[in-house]
DNA sequence: ATCCTGACTGCCC
DNA sequence: TGGGCAGCCAGGA
């Protein structure tokens, strides 16, 4: 599951629930725990919600860095359609 | 064993 | 568009 996380494409994101999907986990909820706790190492500033905003707590500093990959966010919320990681 | 909480999602008004 | 509701997993009290 780590794995997958550190497997997102540069200028690219994910959504919790794609993540889950392809990581074999059997929900999001799993994913966001994982990542506040083993996540500190990982790109995590690349998984986004299921509507391409990031979580409260890290908005300002999740479109930060995402902007300096690459990765447009309007109006505090990234572009999913344009921007989402295909799985591979 | 039970209850609560949290970086979530999808479905249904 | 926006809000409510029910599944989901893990760890701590």
């Amino acid at each position: 599951m780590r794995a997958t996380v550190a497997a997102i494409p540069e200028g690219t994101v994910a959504t919790y629930g794609d993540v889950a999907s392809y990581a074999g986990a059997t929900t999001p909820r799993l994913i966001g725990r994982i990542l506040s706790e083993d996540g500190a190492d990982l790109p995590w500033h690349r998984v986004l919600r299921a509507n391409g905003t990031p979580a409260e707590h890290l908005v300002t500093k999740q479109l930060e860095l995402l902007r300096s990959e690459g990765v447009p966010s309007a109006n505090g919320r990234v572009d999913l359609r344009a921007y989402r990681w295909d799985g591979s």
